[in-house]
This record gives C-alpha cells, sequence and structure tokens, in this order.
DNA sequence: ATACTATCTGGAGTGAACTCTAAGTCAAGT
DNA sequence: ACTTGACTTAGAGTTCACTCCAGATAGTAT
C-alpha cells in the first residue's frame, strides 16, 4: 500500500504519517528497493493504533516509548504493561474530567432551554 | 480574592489567569482603584468555568466566544445555546473515541497480563 | 524614607503536534 | 527520451495554550 492509500483510508495526512515514521511513534515502514513506502499489514496495524491513541489524546511521546519497548522485544513486556496501564488510568481520568463537564452544559443548556422558550432568564452566568 | 489566592485555590498560575483574561476567555476581573485585580464572586465563577472547560479540552477560542456572546446580552441566547450545544456534540465524540481505545488498551493489558503470568505471549503487536 | 514583596503590562519564548517548503529522485505514460 | 506526477528528505514554519521575562508600580513592614 503506498503512502498515499494510506493516507486517504485512515485519513491522515502523508506529513503526518512520515512525522509519525520520523519521530518513532511506529516502527520504520517496509520500503521498496528504491526507498519508497510500501506499507505491509504489519505496519498499517502501526498506523491504526497510533492513530486510535492519538485520537483519545495519548502524548505522542508515550507511543514512541511503547514502540522502542516493543522493538526492544519480549524483556519488555511487563515495561509495557505498566505503561499500558498508566495510560488506562489517565484516560480514565480525562473522561472522568469530560463528564464533570457534559453535566454542566447539560445544566446550561437547559436552562437556556428555558430561557428560550419563555422569554425568562433566571439568572445570568 | 487576588490572584495569588485564586492561582492558589483552583490551581492555575498567575500568569494563566492573566492570560484568560487577556484573550478574553473570561470578562475583565473587578479592579482595586490602583488596578490590582479583586477577584469577586462573579469573576470566579468564570474562573472555574473556564477551567472546567479547559480540563476537558474544549478549545479556548470556544469560551472567547461564550464570553463575547455573554457581554453582547440576552439577544444572544439562542446562540449561546447553539453553541454549548455543539460542545456537547464535541465532548460526547471526543468521550466516545476515549471508549474506543480504552477497549483497545484493556485487550491489550489482558493480553499482556496473561503472558506476564504464564510467560507465552500469544502473539506480537 | 527605605526595603521588600506582590502585582502590573507588553511582549518574547516554549513545547507539542503537526504542516509546509525546497530540492531532489522515482515511476508511468507518450 | 521526455514530461508529468508521486514520492523522498531535511529542515523551516505554524498553531495552540500557555509560560517566562523585564521594567514599572503598588502595598506592607520597619
Amino acid at each position: 500500500m503506498t503512502i498515499k492509500e494510506v493516507s486517504e483510508k485512515y485519513d491522515i495526512s502523508q506529513d503526518t504519517l512520515r512525522y509519525y515514521e520520523r519521530v518513532g511513534m511506529i516502527p520504520p515502514v517496509t520500503r521498496t528497493a528504491s526507498g519508497i513506502r510500501d506499507y505491509q499489514e504489519d505496519d498499517i496495524r502501526w498506523v491504526e493504533l497510533a492513530k486510535c491513541m492519538r485520537s483519545a489524546g495519548l502524548p505522542v511521546e508515550i507511543m514512541i516509548e511503547y514502540v522502542k519497548l516493543t522493538l526492544e522485544g519480549y524483556i519488555t513486556i511487563p515495561a509495557r504493561l505498566q505503561l499500558l496501564k498508566e495510560q488506562k488510568a489517565s484516560l480514565l481520568e480525562q473522561k472522568s474530567k469530560i463528564d464533570e463537564t457534559l453535566e454542566r452544559l447539560n445544566y446550561k443548556i437547559s436552562r437556556y432551554e428555558i430561557a428560550v422558550e419563555t422569554g425568562i432568564l433566571t439568572w445570568e452566568d
């Protein structure tokens, strides 16, 4: 798969795909004899994982660490496990902040809806 | 309340408090005769709202727009309602991305846990 | 009055995550 | 062989959200 195809399939710019590889957020991608990227299944699985993690807001730095550990082989499995558990915790925390904010938004929305319906704003903020 | 007190109470740096005010993410804060910030209850409510929204990842730009609308008075209530609904939608989307990533993390974590316990890694990624 | 600490402003600097540019190489069509 | 378009790299530029700094002014203690 060419970089163009991967870019279109996963909606990640070619620049970003090259950037991810350059900084080590995904391992080096398979190349043709002349040096052009030719994404194989494993390369694509890394791309997809990277996209998923980034979309949830996990820092690039963390993925770089995870990739580095993975490339070092099975000895790093406990370290990888710990890294994943930490990231899980931080996502749960982020989720609870979002929930808090959603509650607040819902409250404001309901007040504004009443205001729009009745023309009366009970109080201002 | 002085900027120092607000900074400590809400764990936001003084620089950030001034920055929020400067860019319009909160309305102008009450000042003493000599120009020093003296946060009143409403000022503090804005600070708290700003902190809540930012902690969920809502862009500064959005809060600026919301504050601007609020300062324009009740005519902008429908616009504010729409803005809040849009932000609610984007938070829900963000939450579902986090859930997706959490599922993936949980799957990886369970596999790594088995690997650590048994010393056998079923497959690599 | 003199220190000393807190706060003020405007503007420059920082780190994260891209995003773009330039100059060169590769591949496909005519 | 030549043109056109896709791909390559290294490195510079951009955006966002702060964060720091310098120089000035304000408030407090002795």
